[in-house]
RNA sequence: GGGCGAAUGGCGGAACUGGUAGACGCGUUGGACUCAAAAUCCAAUAGUAGCAAUACUGUGAGAGUUCGAUUCUCUCUUUGCCCA
């Protein structure tokens, strides 16, 4: 018998694909779309094995979905712009387009050789001047729409990579790329106002019900609703202030206040812009992140304004005025009011100032005399020392209280406060967006026409310099518009805006006019199906929604709100990391096994030393590469193993075992698939009669693979070809009648298209090339058998497992039973109290003792 | 510290709305084929006792609801992720 010759085989149905563009998508409005979207990658050089995972996913789904007689669109794309280019480029002296056009089709044939159905005529990559030129239209459009702004902020400084870094690309105080510590910088910045969708991003997530909860709580988080109190505090003192606004999420502790802290960056900061203690002291705050953890963890450091705040429901108080480092002017008012004794950031403050520390709540299961101590009381309980507000419960009741009263004294009012920042999108990178403006002499912004859009990069640029590239492009700075010499903008688009519209893109790729077509996405839009890292769950995600929103307001012809229907966040790829005597990392095929001792390949002497089993990354070598695998085994092993070992949501382990039992199971189906053809081209065909068994395996199996496929089952699906494979290869050995085979072979086998998409057709063309390929259905009514293995339970316990037939009597089946010997001897002597009677599943007598 | 999730054989993992726990795979053991090995095929594989039929124990720990709990509720332990 001939192997299967996956290499060839596998080529030959790619060939096929591509040529006859089975996978190309058009609209057919007779059809129920079904958009199907992976994340797209970055094109760093090579595919992964995360890429690889991803999609794998997204393919089993789209094909299973073309099957079904959806009108599918599955496309790929680039995410291309980005530092990793810049960076590549500098280092090897390239230009970072050559480096990432060269990416992207080592990557585009390899995500080819895995078999995917992609429509690569829509493909688009971010950095051509075709994509990037109507995110430029958009950039303006939001700018009229006001929802475009430039100020100048502070900002996470990255000193290493010399950029701007997002709040949520700052990790552990430092830059995610480059790991370098974070400065705090103020710079003039163009920002999406993403803040003023605040309350609405949140309420749109009550209507993806087909996301994952986790995510939605990540989003929710992250956008931080926060419900509490604006408090006017009036202020006595030399200065020419006579009230500071706070804001609080706990103005029930009025009473425990005992400091008022204000931002470096609050209007009164201008008092002090000649005083050199200040300076210094607004110099060493700049030292502290901006971040909320690094705010947290630092040092709580103050410097004192000479102010004196009055306690608005006691006037007798009053109380220091600070400035603090641990208040952000972006954040409420840029003042908090210090109540130390319940609330950990302000107990250090006051503990380092000494300032008084009143407590003013305490826990349920203490009494009135309560004190705070060693640590702030953050919990909830009853308030204390606190006059008329006495007794109430806390937070909920107290704080709702609070502010009734606040409201009716006119000294404070409810409010409702965001965590959620606007979008600093400048990047001072050359390998980005331009921004499409330009400045006037003074400074004066003016917007690029449209007529004179793409602003283009520039070419041929000396990437060695410090900062941005662009800044030092004279050339390509100067620009006259309507008659007038400006300057452009230097700083480019965060990539994070490339990919908050490039699923729109996916719908109109190649219209030129605009970035979509509205009949387009129309039809297509939103995603049904996205497929990627959870990593992504809070800033791409948000970004994207944020986006769709913005290209709505105000806008009638375009009405997407949430892009993505479904959501499938997908796990990691993880392998055990090795390391030699000396500490390095050692890649997996430098480290062998004998008699259960990792060594080193190249000196068996060498013990190597085997770490936990991590996420694939370059920097642990712990890498496989997915071409050398495929190269071995084939893509359609490669596609079976990485779904067979874990549920696709959870990380999956690379096993070189489970890789190989994967490539030989496709042997093993080869060789049936052969036996099978031999059966079916010799039976007779003569012979009419039915074979109940194959029948019923074969309905089972099509509806436990479709049920298991809608459910994201994946893991299980495998197992379900396995299924079918033993219970095939028995049924060809014992011989039975062959009538039904071929009938009930091609439902199975169609079954397991998705997965193996290649070795499916091959067998399907040896078989029968005119079939009509589509997904099998299932009788409901055969999934029961006739006979049923009936649970018998004794006081709950199972006892035994009776063969009878379907739909059986309680009063039939207990006949039957008391002629079971195994079941005689507990009934003997003993009453029968109660009998459960489930049909068709389960009988339970209750027995006295 | 807060939020969310997870815990099942040697391992990865199955188990529909509470109803036969351990599907399927890996590994391990034994056997067949072979001069031998690899490959392949067959069988066994939660633990304990037993030749066996079978019995007892068993889904992180403890309680509860129920005729019946891996599944529902509460408490605890460990662990992962996100936010701080």
């Amino acid at each position: 018998m001939s192997r299967y010759n996956f290499k060839l085989t596998e080529k030959k149905w790619q060939n096929y694909w591509e040529n006859n563009n089975i996978f190309n998508s058009k609209i057919d409005s007779k059809k129920r779309k079904y958009y199907c979207l992976e994340m797209f990658p970055y094109p760093s050089g090579k595919i992964h094995m995360g890429h690889v995972r991803n999609y794998t996913i997204g393919d089993v789904l789209s094909r299973y979905k073309i099957l079904k007689g959806f009108n599918v669109l599955h496309p790929m794309g680039w995410d291309a712009f980005g530092m990793p280019a810049e960076n590549a480029a500098r280092e090897n002296n390239l230009d970072p387009k050559d480096w990432t056009n060269s990416n992207i089709s080592t990557m585009k044939s390899q995500l080819k050789k895995l078999g995917l159905s992609i429509d690569w005529d829509r493909e688009i990559s971010t950095c051509s001047e075709e994509y990037y030129k109507h995110q430029q239209t958009f950039f303006l459009e939001l700018l009229e729409k006001n929802l475009v702004y430039r100020k100048e902020n502070y900002v996470n400084w990255d000193p290493v990579d010399q950029t701007v870094l997002a709040n949520e690309q700052v990790i552990d105080g430092k830059g995610w790329r480059s790991g370098a510590i974070v400065e705090r910088k103020k710079l003039n910045q163009w920002f999406f106002k993403i803040s003023k969708f605040s309350q609405e991003l949140l309420d749109g997530l009550e209507e993806l019900d087909k996301w994952p909860n986790k995510v939605k709580t990540m989003q929710k988080n992250w956008i931080g609703k926060s419900f509490g109190c604006e408090i006017e505090f009036e202020v006595e003192g030399d200065l020419p202030v006579k009230k500071i606004k706070c804001f609080t999420t706990r103005p029930d502790t009025l009473f425990g206040f005992s400091f008022l802290a204000i931002s470096v960056d609050h209007e009164i900061s201008n008092f002090f812009e000649n005083d050199n203690e200040f300076l210094k002291f607004k110099e060493a705050c700049s030292k502290t992140g901006t971040t909320e953890e690094a705010i947290a963890v630092g040092e709580k450091i103050g410097f004192k304004t000479g102010l004196m705040a009055i306690n608005p429901l006691n006037k007798n108080e009053k109380v220091p005025v600070y400035f603090a480092n641990f208040v952000l002017m972006d954040y409420g008012f840029g003042a908090v009011f210090g109540c130390p004794a319940h609330d950990q950031r302000d107990f250090e403050f006051a503990t380092k100032y000494n300032l008084q520390i009143k407590t003013v709540v305490r826990p349920h299961d203490k009494d009135d005399n309560f004190k705070v101590d060693g640590e702030a009381y953050a919990g909830p309980g009853i308030l204390i020392n606190s006059n008329f507000l006495d007794g109430l419960d806390a937070p909920v009741n107290s704080v709702l209280e609070t502010i009734k009263i606040l409201e009716e004294k006119k000294i404070g009012k409810k409010k409702i406060n965001y965590r959620l920042k606007d979008w600093g999108v400048s990047r001072q990178r050359y390998w980005g967006c331009p921004i499409p403006v330009a400045y006037d002499e003074k400074g004066k912004v003016y917007p690029i026409p449209k007529s004179m859009l793409p602003v283009k990069l520039p070419e041929n640029i000396n990437l060695n310099v410090k900062g941005n590239p662009l800044d030092e492009q004279n050339d390509w700075k100067e620009i006259i518009v309507n008659g007038k010499k400006l300057q452009r903008e230097t700083d480019t688009l965060d990539t994070f805006v490339c990919s908050s519209w490039y699923y729109v893109r996916f719908c109109s790729p190649n219209e030129i006019d605009y970035g979509f077509k509205k009949n387009e996405i129309d039809y297509w839009m939103p995603v049904d199906q996205y497929i990627g890292g959870v990593e992504h769950a809070i800033l791409h995600l948000l970004y994207s929604r944020f986006f769709m929103r913005a290209l709505s307001y105000e806008n009638k012809n375009f009405d997407i709100k949430e892009p993505f229907k479904s959501l499938f966040t997908q796990g990691m790829v993880c392998h055990e990391t090795y390391k030699d005597q000396n500490n390095n990392w050692l890649t997996p095929d430098e480290v062998v096994k004998i008699e259960n001792k990792y060594v080193k390949k190249n000196n068996p002497n060498e013990t190597v030393i085997v770490g936990p089993s991590e996420s694939m990354s370059k920097s642990k070598k712990n890498v496989i590469d997915p071409e050398y695998i495929i190269e071995n085994y084939g893509a359609d092993a490669v596609r079976l193993f990485i779904l067979s070992d874990s549920p696709p949501e959870k990380d999956v382990q690379w096993s070189e075992q489970g890789m190989i039992s994967s490539y030989k199971f496709i042997q093993k189906l080869w060789t049936l698939h052969l036996n099978i053809k031999d059966k079916i081209l010799s039976g007779k065909s003569d012979d009419k009669r039915e074979d109940k068994d194959l029948k019923k395996f074969t309905n089972q199996i099509v509806s436990k693979i479709t049920n298991n496929l809608e459910k994201f089952n994946y893991n299980v699906i495998i197992a379900n070809m396995y299924e079918s494979y033993n219970f095939l290869i028995n049924y060809i050995k014992e011989n039975k009648k062959t009538f039904d085979l071929k009938e009930n072979y091609l439902k199975i086998l169609i079954c397991f298209s998705p997965v193996i998409p290649h070795f499916v057709n091959e067998c399907l063309s040896d078989i029968d090339e005119t079939i009509n390929v589509s997904w099998p259905d299932y009788d409901p009514t055969l999934l029961e058998n006739e006979d049923i293995n009936f649970v018998v339970q004794l006081n709950g316990k199972k006892r035994a497992l009776l063969k009878v037939k379907k739909d059986i009597e309680k009063k039939h089946l207990l006949e039957v039973l008391m002629k079971d010997n195994n079941i005689e001897k507990y009934l003997k002597g003993k009453k029968i109290e109660k009998v459960i009677f489930i049909k068709n599943k389960l009988i339970n007598i209750l027995l006295n003792a």
